[in-house]
DNA sequence: TAGTATTGTGAACACATGTACACTAATATA
DNA sequence: TATATTAGTGTACATGTGTTCACAATACTA
């Protein structure tokens, strides 16, 4: 890569990185404006059209970069839970909340605009979801814990309801009082318990399913 | 109530009103605007203020008159299931959807500013659903179908799951192409087969439920 | 090495915003 | 009936915004 184009891809990423910090610091991605996101990143409000068209088209990069990580983040896990294989249930949430605490801004981005108030962010985050799910579903397929379940419908609803239940986990995690004090460590280990039993209760319902009774 | 303080209520139900249209018509709460709301409401920028401080103020407020109108929305709800006992799981999830189509807006609101740009908001409505949850736990216990689950801990959780995933049932079928085409009734269909089945695997969790052997 | 392409700059604009202040018109109170 | 309250109005101002344009500086290309 040439010397010019090297830069401008810092540039690119220093605004990228603008973006995702000032949206994941108590506001959200439609209340920050483009001077703000060229100011934190070091640049003049007009040199942030020399990498992209607009606000949309930046959040559009930013959901595909802040996907691609949690991607990647989320194989390394199940690989981790792969060696262990179906040890204990609490084991896998503190390695989740360990994943979660590794890139906590970029959960917090893919989850509070999968709501938030910007349409296109909004249709891009819903897309790399539904990868997520059919990538999951997949995975399970080769599991033995889900031989009894037939069709991949099934799996693809089993998919769906773990990864939004572990939105809900991250975000109440993320929500925990900012300083590392020992009501911190109570209330952590309270929603450990607490997200634990929910998987269990997960798997109960998993491990009793029945593809044929539940057709209609 | 006097001839003013009723026009006064009248004016200040046009701004709660204007600001839930707004912030449910693509956008969000944290990115309109007080001259916005109160152009909508029919007013001009400056009387907003003999009725709310500020827009935070409003929201708090905003987030109050919702989840009033849900509670009371979810309450009739439970009566309808109790009417039928523990008839068919599709009915109850097609009613779910009756009721969310009946005030759509209520849970747009709630569900996307639940982590959304405001910060006083976000809290309102973290509080609300904390409600939510205990008083759908407290119905739990008096159901037949939960009699062996022991502790009141284990039927928050419970609650927990379903107050969670609800929501995300709910913006999915919100989520659904506006027009009334016959691709709508389509994935309608789809949804709520969808969702069924989901709601059939938490319960198949919950009767398989032992709250001694998950202890740890 | 001369000329071109491109990233970043600075000034300027038209516009929307939150809020202060003095004012009007109507209702409430004495 | 005379006076006091108060919801709503209109003007004004400082500030932040997106976007335009001509320009500067530097890396690429012939």
């Amino acid at each position: 890569m040439s010397i010019r184009d090297e830069r401008k891809q810092q540039s690119r990423q220093a605004l990228l990185d603008a973006a995702l910090l000032l949206s994941t610091s108590g506001r959200s991605f439609s209340t920050i404006s483009l001077r703000e996101v060229a100011r934190e990143a070091g640049l003049v409000p007009t040199a942030f059209y020399r990498h992209f068209q607009d606000m949309d088209e930046l959040g559009r990069d930013l959901v595909d970069h802040v996907a691609i990580s949690l991607h990647h983040l989320l194989r390394s896990l199940r690989e981790g839970y792969g060696v262990k294989a179906s040890s204990k249930t609490r084991a896998s949430i503190e390695r989740f909340f360990v994943a979660v605490n590794q890139t906590p801004r970029h959960w917090l981005f893919l989850i509070a605009e999968r709501w938030g108030g910007s349409p296109v962010v909004r249709d891009a985050i819903e897309r790399e979801i539904h990868f997520f799910v059919d990538d999951l579903a997949g995975y399970f397929k080769k599991l033995a814990a889900f031989e009894h379940v037939n069709t991949s419908e099934d799996l693809r609803i089993m998919s769906s309801i773990i990864i939004n239940l572990s939105f809900s986990w991250a975000m109440t995690w993320l929500n925990l009082p900012q300083d590392n004090s020992q009501v911190l460590a109570e209330q952590r280990e309270l929603l450990i318990q607490n997200t634990t039993r929910q998987a269990q209760l997960m798997f109960r319902g998993i491990s009793n399913w029945d593809s044929e009774a539940s057709q209609k």
